[in-house]
DNA sequence: CCCGGAACCTGAAGGC
DNA sequence: TGCCTTCAGGTTCCGG
């Protein structure tokens, strides 16, 4: 499912063919795919605009328009941007099409429909109350121990909080939390200062390293040219309940954390201790 | 403010 | 074989 490596791989990829383009004309199938305004604004107010930047904040996509909006999409489980060729059944679960002044077509995927396209004038109201970017120099060792002082909530649940850090899913943070060795229901302020370093040092590690396998095909993850990324080869307990722990053998365990799914080793990953 | 649980949605997987 | 139930999870909303 498309967290931050997955939005910054569509985003890296999508920016050199659709950065200067024109959207001539949107077809939606979907309505409730269309968050705001009303589908009418939505489509009058993309139509016949050129694309003239292409960010992510989080994992949010947002396309600025020549007008001055900005298109913003969100991925939520399921959905992805789909550039050239389709999967092999075209029609199925595309839930909208933007049609470029070049000629190709940018399909919107969503089996699950949980994904929401909005037209906005600032982005603001829909980013702006986001924690920080993982993978800005802003992003310290020291304002992560900021972020968690204030929650004592399990770190699992912080951790996936977009408010508290921007981008991070449920398979990143189980990821970071293992690669840290701290147990997924440690309250998030009785981590010691040297566990808040080594999970900083973690969520860094486990998000380049997703960037740079073009992110992680779980679920209906595709690049927007229709390729898979590699991403969840390297996972070590995401989604790998009973397999062996890459440190010590024994089984990965899978739990429910704040309604979910949660892999983590036990014997790597211990409850007390500091 | 902080925390946890339900709802949204629908394909996939498991049970009988 | 096939129907039925349950599960998955990002965000939002609601109650304590």
């Amino acid at each position: 499912m498309p967290e931050l490596p997955e939005v910054e791989t569509i985003k890296n990829e999508l920016f050199p063919l659709v950065v200067g383009r024109t959207i001539t004309d949107v077809a939606v199938f979907s309505e409730k795919t269309v968050r705001q305004p009303s589908l009418g604004e939505f489509q009058s107010g993309v139509r016949e605009q050129k694309i003239t930047g292409l960010s992510r904040r989080g994992k949010y996509l947002i396309f600025s328009l020549a007008s001055g909006k900005f298109l913003i999409l969100h991925f939520k489980m399921t959905g992805s941007l789909l550039f050239h060729p389709l999967p092999a059944d075209p029609e199925k679960f595309i839930r909208a099409v933007f049609h470029l002044d070049n000629g190709q077509n940018l399909y919107f995927r969503d089996p699950r429909k949980f994904g929401v396209m909005r037209l906005v004038d600032d982005p603001g109201f829909v980013v702006g109350h986001l924690g920080p970017e993982p993978l800005q120099p802003s992003f310290t060792p020291k304002l992560l121990a900021e972020l968690l002082a204030k929650r004592k909530a399990p770190i699992k649940a912080v951790l996936i909080d977009q408010d508290v850090i921007a981008g991070i899913g449920n398979m990143y943070a189980d990821e970071a939390i293992f690669t840290a060795r701290i147990h997924p229901l440690r309250p998030a302020n009785s981590l010691s200062q040297e566990e808040v370093e080594r999970l900083h040092h973690a969520i860094v590690e486990v998000l380049t390293a997703a960037i740079s396998n073009k992110g992680a095909s779980i679920e209906n993850y595709y690049r927007p040219g229709g390729t898979l990324g590699i991403a969840h080869f390297q996972f070590r307990v995401a989604h790998r309940g009973g397999e062996p722990c890459p440190n010590c053998e024994s089984p990965i365990m899978r739990i429910t954390v704040r309604g979910r799914g949660t892999y983590f080793c036990p014997c790597s990953q211990k409850l007390e201790q500091a």
